[in-house]
DNA sequence: CGCGTCACG
DNA sequence: ACGTACGTGACGCGT
């Protein structure tokens, strides 16, 4: 059976018009407005998404007189001219219906009616079934059984539907009677006369009584008074107005309907002009609208994999295996797989059915073939119960667009990999599972739906593994692609994996400890108060403090007062109940983020925490860990510290921490070349020490505590592009102290001031700065026009090298480390990273040689102008560990 | 789900 | 003159 055929016809100034005046002003940020075109895409596109047309066409007026103010020059006499922000609109929307490959017309002397009119006419006679929007009621007259006009109503958004019978139902008369009724009424907006004192009703009543505007000219004797007397001496306006009012249905235009055919376009094109146009959330609809149509991809074919034997043969012979693994909820030590999916080539897929994985497990361990896919960690652990280790993980296309471009608020989810590259929407996996869940709830998902997911998966893998590869080696990044970023994925996944011992009668004491001391505090704190509250609250608490205690205000927030410890470091002196509070905050912070939080996460079946390493999250290059976050666990007081107790090694073994000295230091010294730092570092003296007495040139023995703080807390800054102003507040100092305490380093260490320029000047020029190892952060925000986002793009600017190549290096050091381990066939395995600092979980004979291992790589992971320093602690927990 | 708060490097 | 240090994640509250 032929498809069936459906033409939208779009007016398009009418809807541009409207889209201009409904929508409040938006722009490109670089003087384009674009509220018109923005509204009337969406409008478009909900049409093309109700009415599923294969045929679009948009009219357009042109400038140029119409035959109507030929035969009236007073035709649309005193319309107001289109304003200047709307105008510069209309030749972009032009070139996005070109990107669409949207057939548009317009043609001298007529109006885009009169297209819309001639298009429709032949349309419905070939057996179309047409659409027609626009903002003019005009248009109803084109309304048929086969003929549906769409008049857009309050904006845009909505739309009234007319058929032949709705438009008999709504005005008592066919859609030939309201040219009828325009001739009568006239159009004020048209300046189109007809009889001066009929209006709609009166035009209305009229044509059910005689018909037409002839007929009621023939009939002008049976009206009566006033009314006949109007007819008489406007029956010329009236015939004139109805030819005016009349839609052309055979301009001489060019064209054929094929020429109409809709859904056929580069994807591309459009992409860069909503780019252009900074329509962000209309660029995943693109990916929707090339699915619909035309373009859609044929079914690829999911088969199960029955002869192994020569799967495998192949796979060999390719060297490379795309997979995917979807596993169902529960205990990461388990076997979860549901289904796995393999693919050689992206167009053939087989898969195996949970436990069956196992007939795979040579070829998933060979060295030899090359593992490529997405969020391959996820597969990496899923496998292992099975007693797998999936090997040669060589291409991630998650990983490799978070380094083509880690913005913190892109997802590195196949899904918008796909928007991105591919303009083309897959099922997502919230589309799948629905919002928050993680795995798949067999048999809550039908199957199909299952292999699709899987299908889009890989598609993507094969659709956009040579692009990356391309922008990958543009940019410079092979090395930290292939040598850091991808061997690492078996790191964390091994980590994550393998987790780490927790202590839980260490746990239920501290429990019990923090729970007395916060009953304690809380009673002594509605004591002072006088009632019982929250404390929890700042609402709650504000108002105590405030309203009730009278306290001075210190600061506010946007809802209201602020009472954060810096807040109650400045009241304490006023109240007895301030170091209560802060007391009870920092208890209840330490129960329910790190007892509460970590209890809920412990693994019934290993008694350990697996939290989560994930490395694609931050735009700067560190590795994040969250559920729980082992990247932040207390050690600055001594009471939170305490909370490190509860991580220990197995019976039999250590946990051997090795922690990077002042690594960012060492790699501003590095990378800025600066003489006098590096010889700071190669003197091997305290660093803020030796600094302090470079830069306020006192010899190294004489440098006070207040100059070592003071060099100390510049030093820091400097990483971070403080300000004087902060830089006094921290000091306790005015800012004109500070800024002398700046410009003194500044002058000692001259290159380090260059080297700040320099990357931000960079960064101003390209858009980007980047690590030792090429990684790119890009920060546009810095040719922002506003101060305040483009100074912190500055500070960012200065701050990702820094932190970024400090990520770099201890990245390398913990791919070396793990190899070393397994190389020497040791026991002892790499378990947590907190930035500069890694930990191995030894057994007590292999202490010694993991010490000399972890100092080895660490410190010679990579080699900069300055040497790096590790410092090695051993201990039974964490906590020992210092 | 945004906000305020606070834990880490 | 602007506002004032980079990068994260988790919790409880209150809408």
């Amino acid at each position: 059976m032929e498809e069936e055929k459906i033409l939208l016809l779009i007016d398009g100034n009418s809807i541009i018009n409207r889209a201009f005046f409904a929508l409040p002003p938006m722009d490109n940020g670089e003087g384009l407005h674009t509220n018109a075109i923005y509204g009337f895409l969406t409008m478009m596109f909900k049409m093309i998404k109700n009415y599923n047309p294969s045929h679009i066409s948009v009219a357009f007026d042109l400038k140029a007189p119409t035959f109507r103010h030929r035969s009236y020059t007073e035709y649309k006499a005193g319309r107001k001219k289109m304003p200047f922000e709307l105008g510069m609109q209309i030749e972009p929307l032009k070139k996005v219906l070109d990107a669409f490959n949207i057939d548009r017309k317009e043609l001298e002397g007529y109006e885009a009616d009169d297209i819309i009119g001639t298009l429709s006419f032949e349309a419905e006679n070939k057996g179309y079934k047409v659409i027609i929007v626009t903002g003019d009621k005009d248009a109803l007259q084109l309304a048929s059984d086969n003929t549906t006009v769409l008049i857009t109503k309050k904006g845009i958004a909505e739309v009234e539907e007319y058929d032949r019978k709705g438009v008999i139902e709504r005005y008592n008369l066919t859609p030939e009677q309201f040219i009828d009724l325009k001739g009568l009424m006239g159009d004020k907006s048209d300046n189109i006369p007809g009889i001066p004192g009929i209006g709609e009703k009166t035009g209305i009543k009229l044509l059910l009584e005689y018909d037409s505007v002839q007929g009621v000219i023939d009939n002008v004797d049976k009206l009566k008074g006033a009314q006949k007397k109007k007819v008489e001496d406007n029956k010329d306006s009236a015939i004139m107005s109805k030819e005016l009012a009349t839609i052309l249905r055979s301009v001489p235009i060019k064209y054929t309907l094929d020429d109409l055919k809709w859904g056929d376009f580069e994807a591309e094109s459009v992409f860069k002009l909503f780019q252009e146009y900074k329509f962000n959330s209309l660029i995943s609809r693109i990916a929707e609208l090339s699915g619909q149509n035309g373009n859609q991809e044929e079914n690829i074919e999911v088969k199960k994999l029955e002869d192994i034997k020569s799967f495998i043969e192949k796979v060999s012979e390719k060297g490379s295996l795309c997979i995917k693994i979807l596993s169902k909820q529960g205990n990461i030590l388990d076997k979860n797989i549901y289904k796995s999916y393999f693919s050689i080539d992206g167009e053939v897929i087989f898969y195996l059915d949970g436990d069956e994985i196992l007939e795979l497990k040579d070829l998933l361990e060979d060295e030899s073939v090359e593992k490529i896919g997405c969020e391959l960690k996820a597969d990496y652990i899923a496998l292992r119960p099975y007693g797998i280790e999936l090997k040669n993980i060589s291409f991630d296309i998650s990983i490799a667009e978070y380094i083509i471009d880690s913005k913190s608020t892109t997802s590195y989810e196949f899904d918008s990999i796909s928007n991105k590259y591919l303009y083309k929407k897959v099922a997502s996996k919230e589309d799948l599972l629905g919002k928050g869940a993680k795995a798949v709830d067999y048999p809550d998902v039908e199957k199909t739906q299952i292999d699709d997911y899987a299908t889009g998966i890989i598609k993507t893998v094969y659709g956009t593994i040579e692009k990356m590869k391309e922008a990958i080696k543009e940019d410079d990044m092979e090395m930290l692609f292939y040598d850091m970023e991808m061997p690492l994925v078996e790191v964390l996944g091994d980590m994550e994996y393998t987790g780490i011992c927790v202590d839980s009668g260490i746990i239920d004491t501290l429990e019990n400890e923090f729970k007395e001391k916060i009953e304690k505090t809380e009673s002594k704190i509605f004591e002072y108060s006088g009632e019982k509250f929250n404390v929890n609250s700042p609402k709650q608490l504000g108002v105590i403090l405030f309203e009730k205690l009278k306290l001075p205000v210190i600061k506010k927030t946007k809802t209201g007062y602020s009472t954060n410890a810096e807040v109650l470091e400045k009241l304490k002196n006023h109240h007895p109940i301030i170091d209560l509070i802060t007391e009870y905050r920092t208890v209840t912070k330490l129960k329910s983020t790190y007892i509460d939080g970590i209890k809920m996460l412990i693994n019934e079946k290993d008694g350990r925490i697996h939290s989560k390493f994930n490395q694609t999250i931050t735009t700067t290059g560190r590795i994040s860990s969250t559920d729980p976050n082992m990247q932040n666990i207390p050690v600055r007081t001594d009471m939170g510290r305490q909370i490190r107790k509860v991580f220990v090694s197995e019976k039999g073994k250590k946990l051997v921490d090795a922690d990077y000295s002042q690594v960012e230091l060492r790699v501003l010294a590095h990378m800025s070349g600066d003489e006098h730092m590096i010889e700071a570092f190669e003197s091997g003296e305290d660093i803020h020490r030796k600094t302090a007495s470079q830069v306020f040139n006192v010899p190294f023995d004489e440098v006070t505590p207040e100059l070592r703080s003071a060099a100390k807390a510049v030093n820091f800054g400097i990483i971070y592009g403080k300000s004087d102003f902060g830089l006094s507040d921290d000091l306790n100092i005015s800012i004109v102290e500070a800024r002398n305490y700046i410009n003194s380093y500044f002058a000692k260490y001259e290159s380090i001031k260059d080297f700040m320029d320099l990357i931000v000047a960079s960064a101003q020029e390209k858009g980007y700065s980047t690590t030792i190892f090429n990684r790119r952060r890009y920060i546009p925000e810095i040719k922002s026009s506003n101060f305040i986002d483009k100074n912190r793009g500055k500070r960012a600017a200065m701050n990702a090298p820094i932190q970024g190549s400090a990520a770099d290096i201890i990245k390398i050091a913990m791919v070396n480390v793990y190899n070393r381990l397994k190389e020497y066939g040791l026991k002892s395995k790499l378990i947590l990273q907190v930035h500069d600092e890694l930990i191995v979980e030894a057994t007590s004979d292999e202490v010694e040689r993991v010490k000399e291992l972890l100092k080895d790589e660490m410190e010679n992971a990579v080699n900069l102008k300055v040497n790096l320093d590790v410092d090695l602690n051993v201990g039974d927990s964490w906590y020992e560990t210092k």
